[in-house]
DNA sequence: GAGTGGTCTAGACCACCCT
DNA sequence: GGGTGGTCTAGACCACTCC
């Protein structure tokens, strides 16, 4: 019954769904109707239904339930400086809670491909894997790798506290960072651990933390579903340009 | 008969698939075996192949082209600094080939609500569509918004010249941007623009370029195929912090 | 005309949740 | 037990490309 024109059923139903959810007639934290009765009000298969529902997971509009339904998931979003991360914790007061959870410290190698533009070495390390609440939310699932031996204090802060608040307690002090940005479809360990499907958007940030000893870097990945984290950048201007 | 375990068929489809494109079996360029065959060659049904394809084409591994095949994506990803645009023309020399297409203007109000967090005004004021070229491949979708009033001269320069180039041309000298870097699915225009599916994760820049004029300055967004640019940043630290 | 991918359909079975 | 979403299947039709 979505009298809009042009394209294939599934997009009109999407966009005719979309509508109802813009318009608040389908709320946050309640269920859409089920696929059945959809099918019927639209006068259109179930699978369509499906399928046009399966375009909005993947969106980040709506998730589902199994066994219970389908909901319109909660939007918002925080915004973090993109230096946040540098200031001193005495400079830049944190503002926002930030809690470390299920720490898994490993030494291997480093996988993740997209390191290879930070120029990461092919050597084993300490590998620090952990997700990050912000204010609440899951946001970030960080990836670091640190050319260190094993240290049982220093796991036992990696635990709860950032690498390098981790490091800087064990009287490491950093000089540089390095960051890409990016987007990427999540990874599976991502989607795992959000609970997120495949291809859902991402925002990463690759950091390679150096500091006076060459051969002491900190390469790392964090990666944040696109509608938990923005990152601000406020920049004074040289003369022109584009 | 893809052997691997556990998880649902279209999910060991796909990985096969992937780990077929990985190994290089399936090449850049050359298109996979067709769904028929693919389900035959792995005893499962077409639609479940269909199913696994399109996973992949939303995670921009492959590409679909109607009647003739599916193909391997091409990856190479450019880095760009993310203060590119702001240094002068002089410092800065353009090492990346940049050319403007399609350049639509329009007069119309900021509708894209993620301005609102870089308080974008609600007037109507000249809105200028492009899609620009990075190095030979579509990049960017540019969608900038300027306090303007109608100029031939100007709106003649929008179109192959960058909207700050072009203002820096009528005598304006911008001082001050604000950033805000994320991840989105693409927008529709985008998906047009692009020929990416719905879902696509897109890299944004959304930008406030301020002038000493309060009442002057340029909002807009970018919208990059995650495929296509990261962004460099290099910061020097502060004693420490996280 | 033969091959391709895209859409839409019906129907069956499963795992899960709630009452 | 009765609801939900998730998976997998078969089959039909369409639009498109290529020969």
């Amino acid at each position: 019954m979505p009298r809009m024109v042009g394209g294939p059923l599934h997009e009109r139903v999407r966009q005719e769904i979309t509508r109802r959810v813009i318009e608040n007639k389908y709320k946050v934290g309640e269920p859409l109707p089920s696929s059945a009765a959809l099918a019927e009000e639209l006068g259109v298969s179930m699978i369509t239904i499906r399928r046009a529902l399966r375009d909005l997971q993947s969106t980040g509009l709506l998730y589902p339930i199994r066994g219970v339904g389908t909901f319109v998931r909660e939007r918002r979003r925080l915004i973090r400086e993109l230096d946040f991360a540098l200031a001193s914790v005495e400079q830049a007061p944190r503002l926002e809670l930030e809690s470390h959870q299920s720490t898994v410290v490993t030494w291997e190698r480093i996988r993740n491909s997209a390191l290879n533009r930070l120029d990461a070495p092919d050597e084993p390390m300490v590998c620090v894997r952990k997700i990050i609440s912000v204010n609440g939310t899951l946001a970030i699932f960080d990836t670091s790798y640190l050319p260190l031996s094993f240290n049982d204090k220093l796991v036992d802060e990696l635990g709860n506290k950032s690498v390098r608040e981790a490091l800087r307690n064990q009287g490491t002090r950093f000089r540089k960072t390095r960051l890409l940005i990016d987007a990427a479809p999540a990874s599976e360990e991502a989607q795992r651990a959000f609970g997120i499907p495949n291809g859902y958007p991402t925002l990463r940030r690759l950091y390679h933390l150096t500091t006076g000893d060459p051969s002491f870097s900190v390469f790392g990945i964090a990666e944040i579903p696109f509608d938990r984290l923005a990152y601000a950048v406020e920049l004074e201007i040289l003369p022109s340009g584009r």
